[in-house]
RNA sequence: GCGCCUGUAGCUCAACUGGAUAGAGUACCGGCCUUCGAAGCCGGGUGUUGGGGGUUCGAGUCCCUCCAGGCGCGCCA
């Protein structure tokens, strides 16, 4: 319907700019919004408020020499000029009575669009370190991602979804390293644990798993893995050294193959529950790709080697440097360190140079917060590469905290104590989660009270936008058992009877869904949908309380029950979207 | 110290990305069920949009500055 109006705007102003009102070469795309109050209509453009200093004449001149030249529509039954030089349009009943037949027919197409055209898409997102559970706080990005991703779906876009799995590096070896020492303990072993290891549960079921199934084949003595190793943080000395050593040590006494057993062994346990994790919380990759990979395949020695012959490098203290501080970071940052190996930032630019060679129209990362100064370096990576950075969007979600009793909850990964998206999922459903992490744009801080979302109370907001479905359906269903005839009528007709103002309204918001959908999409904002969804709970419910549906007047109850019909579609379209069922009953 | 994000009603947040009188939920008080589900509805009031300056027809939104909070500033990932 926006673009109705805009396009109506835009004829006039060619005829306008043709007979020279207005500057040829100026003729700007019009801005049409929703009017706050109804009294200035359904929606306004500020167009000739944005022309008069060009053209040199009041934005109220220019505004009637507009309205004069708009072209006839049915759609549209009055054009005001109002304040400054606003121009309101007010849109006719039948205009929306049409609608309600048109989302009735498109079903769950309704809201969708073809913007974009095929247009491919990547987006990345979760993404988390497989040496342990998700916790809460992957949670949000799983969701505002899963989201995002599902609204580009939505308007057309090609999306790939991804995860790149960090299955290379120290992490993973200290993971490693933990395992086997929690199974060493298993086989009657007595150590101290690495104050730098993994200490949640799961790391001794995975021991136990191997314990299991393997007996004693892993077991060697700890006072023979401790002999030689630096002392740990408790005892005075550096906790980063002593782990280190414990790795170099298990690799040793174990040799390459039983250590890389381990290592797998705790890799996939760990990626499977994740991926089991995600599926559950109704979230799907079309990759899963692989950090290992990158290096198995000579793809990082290959960047560096195009660094290199580029003049994009140079040695510092026996390390290889990116001069990354020509293209805007910083300072410059290393990709081969003295030891040799390549760092996790030069597997990221292979990984990204990847992405971008796989032919995608624009990249989306979406990362914690934690990581923005990560951002810049890997922009000026793609652009010493001969790459376009811009077609690489990162988007930054802040930190969820997590309030339990009031008070926020103290979560480490590696100390083993956090709540696991599993836990918080079971605690209050998938829907609820789901809803309550993209009700928040993503640079803005989320508290999330557990208490609160635990309780299944009418605060939470994904219960009154549910409850407004089951409602719907229940009234047909209370139809059929009443011996009405339910079947509603084909298109428009006798949708000519809704003219209660309540009705009027639901219909607006109801016009403003495609309009919603897409301003959530481009701007990569989910939260507009949820605020969307209940504000049309909240016009259907206060309709319900001040009409009845199954009247005996058989076109009325026609009319009325194909608006509730339309109103249950709109918000069974939006819960979807945002992977929150939409119940019959509850 | 430098960089990024945030600061709006008692609390949690919106504000169509620069538009008209800054709005919802929650909390508090009162009213509405023998009629389609009361997980609902209706009514009642709150603001120096952190402070100051600037840009323009117009600023919560853009720029500068100061204040406060969060995060980051590794040859970790």
């Amino acid at each position: 319907m926006k673009h109705q109006i805009r396009q109506l705007v835009s004829l006039a102003l060619e005829s306008m700019a043709a007979d020279g009102v207005i500057p040829e070469d100026q003729v700007p795309q019009p801005v049409i919004e929703r009017t706050r109050d109804s009294l200035h209509g359904d929606f306004a453009c500020n167009v000739a408020m944005v022309l008069a200093k060009v053209a040199g004449r009041s934005p109220r001149e220019l505004a009637q020499r507009l309205v004069d030249r708009l072209p006839e529509s049915p759609s549209v039954v009055k054009v005001e000029i109002a304040g400054p030089g606003f121009i309101n349009f007010h849109i006719s009943p039948d205009a929306y009575h049409s609608l309600v037949a048109t989302i009735n027919e498109q079903g769950h197409g309704f809201g969708r669009s073809e913007l974009g055209r095929g247009k491919r898409v990547q987006v990345e997102f979760v993404s988390a370190n497989p040496t342990g559970p998700l916790h809460v706080g992957h949670g949000r990005g799983a969701a505002y991602g899963a989201v995002v991703a599902d609204l580009l779906v939505a308007m057309g876009f090609d999306v790939h979804r991804e995860y790149y799995v960090n299955d290379a590096g120290r992490q993973m070896d200290i993971l490693a390293a933990s395992v086997w020492l929690r199974y060493l303990e298993l086989c009657d072993e007595e150590l101290v644990f690495p104050a730098n290891g993994y200490r949640g549960d799961y790391v001794w079921d995975i021991a136990a798993t191997l314990h299991r199934e393997h007996g004693e084949t892993y077991k060697c003595a700890a006072t023979e893995v401790f002999a030689d190793i630096p002392p740990d943080e408790p005892e005075g000395g550096d906790k980063e050294i002593h782990v280190d050593a414990l790795i170099a040590c298990a690799r040793q006494l174990l040799g390459g193959n039983r250590y890389r057993y381990i290592f797998e062994l705790a890799l996939n346990t760990i990626l499977d529950d994740i991926r089991e994790d995600l599926e559950l919380f109704g979230i799907r990759y079309e990759e899963w790709f692989s950090e290992l990979s990158l290096a198995d395949s000579g793809a990082v020695n290959k960047i560096i080697e195009r660094l290199r012959e580029s003049g994009q490098v140079y040695e510092e203290k026996g390390a290889l440097w990116f001069r990354s501080t020509r293209y805007g970071d910083e300072k410059d940052r290393v990709v081969v360190r003295e030891n040799g190996q390549t760092t996790y930032f030069a597997s990221d630019i292979a990984y990204h140079m990847d992405k971008l060679g796989r032919g995608f129209d624009r990249v989306i990362d979406v990362w914690g917060a934690d990581h923005h100064g990560y951002v810049p370096r890997v922009k000026a990576a793609i652009e010493a590469l001969g790459d376009d950075p811009s077609r690489l969007d990162v988007l930054l979600v802040q930190f969820a905290n997590l309030y339990r009793g009031g008070k926020k909850v103290q979560m480490s990964t590696r100390s083993g104590s956090f709540v696991t998206l599993r836990e918080l999922r079971k605690e209050v459903g998938r829907d609820a989660a789901r809803f309550f992490y993209v009700m928040r744009k993503c640079e803005q801080h989320l508290d999330f009270d557990l208490d609160l979302a635990k309780s299944q109370s009418n605060d939470n907001p994904v219960y009154y936008v549910q409850y407004a479905h089951a409602r719907v359906c229940s009234v047909v269903r209370q139809a059929v058992e009443k011996g009405m005839d339910a079947a509603v009528s084909d298109g428009t007709t006798n949708l000519e009877r809704l003219r209660e103002v309540h009705e009027l309204t639901l219909l607006s918001s109801l016009s403003r869904y495609p309009e919603v959908v897409e301003a959530a999409a481009l701007n990569e904002e989910p939260h507009q949908l949820t605020h969307y969804l209940r504000e049309l709970a909240n016009d259907f419910h206060t309709y319900y309380n001040a009409h009845q549906f199954l009247v005996e007047d058989d076109q009325l109850r026609d009319a009325r029950l194909k608006l509730i019909l339309a109103v249950k579609q709109v918000l069974r379209n939006g819960l979807n979207l945002l992977g929150v069922s939409a119940p019959e009953s509850m």
